[in-house]
DNA sequence: AACTTTCTGGACCATATAGTCCACAGATGT
DNA sequence: ACATCTGTGGACTATATGGTCCAGAAAGTT
């Protein structure tokens, strides 16, 4: 979809400009409130730029988009995101996410309302962000994943449904954040997410002196 | 907004029908995605007809669907969302919430995505829509705190907080069912959400499984 | 310098869509 | 039966917006 063609540094600056540009007034107006006209004055660019270097209109723009949001949350969540293998990590991500947030210039999450909003409009570029929304969810459930290989959640837990509730919990907190234009629904929603998250922990230390007693006996 | 004037019921029913209709496709594709035309065509009626019983155009309409759907929802989860006082009707709310959104004609909550997408271009009836989501929060947090009246939560639960986090998870939920295409993250989201409820629950009886570690004494 | 390629400006087009208007049908009340 | 009000149809308008096109400037390549 992106252009093959290539880019001089002059090019790629110019077409970074319109991308963060747009990425802001899409997080503002959403995609239906943001025209190219809109992105145009925002950028000081003229239509044809926009269709140099986003050959498929719109929606190429959008998929850019979307794009460079998810990578920008992404690298909000880390290191955290990589290694939650502990409980101090979960910990960590919590604070990362509501730091993150809290200093965004506008409530909610660019990949979540995305998605919510293109699902109902454009098939298309809502596949791309549902990828993106999994290869996130991806990174939880290997955390909980690891946690539980390390005893510290219960043998019976799953792992994939876990992160999923945990996920719901982040994506609805921030949903909420738009309607209450406050950082609490977030923090409220980790809170509970971690709660509920604990509620699966292993019971306390399965130290090897126990286990190894038992089977002895 | 909506109209003063009277309405034969010929007219209610018109209404009701364009109404019905038009909260159909704006669930299905946004308000973004559904013209005045689609409107028009999907209930065989003229122009004249939406402006006559929406004189404020698109926005009265969409307004109208708001305050429709939101009734519709909250009849949903009746007559547990207003006795939310036992874990008995909590676990009757949990089931009614998924039976109704997995009967759905389509994924996702129709005043949940209208929020998201209304705040971002329509702050009008995005206020209004807020209304809803804090009224429908408002029976959760009832619900949470006469279960700590009653006894059943511990004293140092803050319910304004837990209904958050329930609402929370819902919520998140219901925009997975979206990007996913499945009535699971709903189920894990409310799966979670109880968890963490049950996580505050009042010590009354030590009639617990095998956690020896939190309440000794 | 000559030449090619990329970048930029902005006029221009096509059309989708919200919204207006008016004529007429069909009730309803007196 | 008459007058009046509500309901309905559909042509018409205005405009916002996505998209096209081409000429020319700037950069880079030989």
């Amino acid at each position: 979809m992106s252009s093959t063609t290539k880019l001089t540094p002059k090019g790629a600056a110019t077409r970074a400009r319109i991308v963060e540009a747009a990425a802001d007034h899409i997080l503002a107006h959403g995609v239906g409130g943001t025209s190219l006209d809109d992105i145009r004055a925002g950028t000081a660019t003229s239509k044809s730029q926009l269709f140099h270097y986003f050959p498929g209109g719109k929606t190429d723009l959008v998929a850019a988009i979307a794009s460079f949001q998810s990578e920008r949350v992404l690298e909000a969540q880390r290191p955290f995101l990589d290694t939650l293998d502990t409980w101090e990590a979960w910990e960590g991500w919590r604070k990362a996410v509501v730091a993150h947030y809290g200093s965004q210039a506008h409530w909610g999450c660019p990949i979540g309302a995305l998605a919510s909003e293109l699902i109902a409009s454009d098939p298309a570029v809502s596949d791309e962000v549902a990828a993106y929304m999994d290869r996130w969810r991806g990174y939880l459930q290997a955390g909980v994943t690891r946690m539980q290989a390390a005893g510290l959640l219960r043998a019976d837990a799953v792992p994939e449904t876990l992160a999923l509730s945990i996920f719901a919990a982040l994506h609805g907190g921030l949903l909420l954040t738009q309607t209450m234009q406050s950082i609490e629904p977030l923090e409220a929603a980790l809170e509970g997410a971690m709660a509920a998250l604990h509620a699966w922990q292993a019971p306390t230390r399965p130290s090897l002196s126990e286990v190894g007693s038992e089977s002895l006996a």
